[in-house]
DNA sequence: GGCAGTCGATTGACTGGTCAGTCAAACGCC
DNA sequence: GGCGTTTGACTGACCAGTCAATCGACTGCC
């Protein structure tokens, strides 16, 4: 019967892994420097992990899952498309607002990062885009949002100004208090429903 | 006096990195192989470039003060904001266009390298938002766009929108045709102007 | 014309340092 | 005393950057 330790040191591993790959980023760092900053050995970080990637896909797939899982559950609501891109666009920004470090390396070492774990997990990164073009498609079919505009396109612009808003916090290029946040996330969703929905005039 | 040598080979070196960069990335590729897509001696980079990284800030900053050129130019011209951003967005699609290439390697290993050469580069990326901002701000004053929403933030929404549609070509996740590239252009200042103008109802 | 000398362009083998991943030994709980 | 956990020194591979040697275009001198 196996037994669960005093200390999870999976858990403890990753989370040094974050707050050191947000600090120097993926490359730049060591895996000597996650294991110091975990405070264990260098060789029980391959106790537990195959390798140094192994370490950011599970990072990544972990917090991904959630928001996938987000996604789907919105889309179900019975509420009107500009309220389910508000919580959509409401659970990213409060993932960084809860956990800066682990969205930040997210962003940056694989949404973002086209020729590393960019590429291996395309294929997640297009299911949250899909899940995103199926609430502007069916807001089209249900002649809420304008139909001229392509429904991939639509969620990959929306998709990317908030991931643009979470880059401007993670370089420090606006400020991150709450107040910025919750103005931030107004704007974009009124600003990019205001482009999207139809015009009633 | 000294004479222009048959081949120019910093350029050649320098076209050579781009589709080096551009096929694998700039921390995966090795200096030999630039050399080699050059047809040159590995030492031969050496000759002209002082460091690895000094050819991708070469490339980068040859292609960016471009774009700082073309903002600065179209903030001049008298037409209406829309246009500006029109022809803004027009600009960056049409570097793709011409040189898909060198854009990807611009963005996927500066403007979105948040770790890497994006921290270097940064005062150069922020006065493209600058230009932008200055755009929606004086649209602002003249009453033509709506002025609850913050320039600056606007700026890098409409910026990261075009970018993640240049992702998107990069990634090969939309179609990149000649037909895609003029709807996309459209959508995307049609749908940013379409939040960001003042409504006269 | 031929020859020696100069100097920047060009070559590629080599060095030094870095670091992911291995492994055999030690630990400590049952 | 057995077994999963933990340790950290070590290895092997990789690669940016160096450097001494070679090339070759051109000059000036006889």
């Amino acid at each position: 019967m196996a037994k669960a330790p005093p200390v999870d040191r999976r858990r403890q591993i990753l989370d040094a892994a974050v707050r050191v790959f947000a600090r120097q980023g993926f490359h730049a760092c060591r895996v000597s420097d996650i294991a110091d900053e975990a405070g264990v050995a260098y060789g029980l970080v391959y106790h537990y992990f195959k390798s140094k990637d192994q370490v950011m896909n599970e990072l990544f797939t972990e917090r991904w899952s959630l928001l996938l899982a987000a996604i789907e559950e919105v889309d179900k609501r019975d509420i009107p498309p500009r309220e389910k891109l508000d919580a959509v666009a409401g659970f990213i920004i409060d993932s960084y607002r809860h956990d800066p470090d682990l969205m930040k390396v997210i962003i940056v070492e694989v949404t973002r990062a086209a020729n590393s774990f960019g590429r291996t997990h395309m294929p997640e990164i297009k299911r949250a885009y899909d899940g995103i073009a199926k609430i502007v498609a069916d807001a089209q079919s249900a002649g809420e949002f304008r139909d001229d505009i392509d429904p991939e396109l639509a969620s990959m612009w929306f998709y990317g100004a908030i991931e643009q808003l979470l880059s401007a916090w993670v370089f420090g290029l606006i400020p991150a208090d709450e107040d910025s946040f919750e103005r931030a996330r107004a704007m974009v969703v009124e600003t990019v429903c205001g482009g999207l929905e139809a015009r009633r005039d």
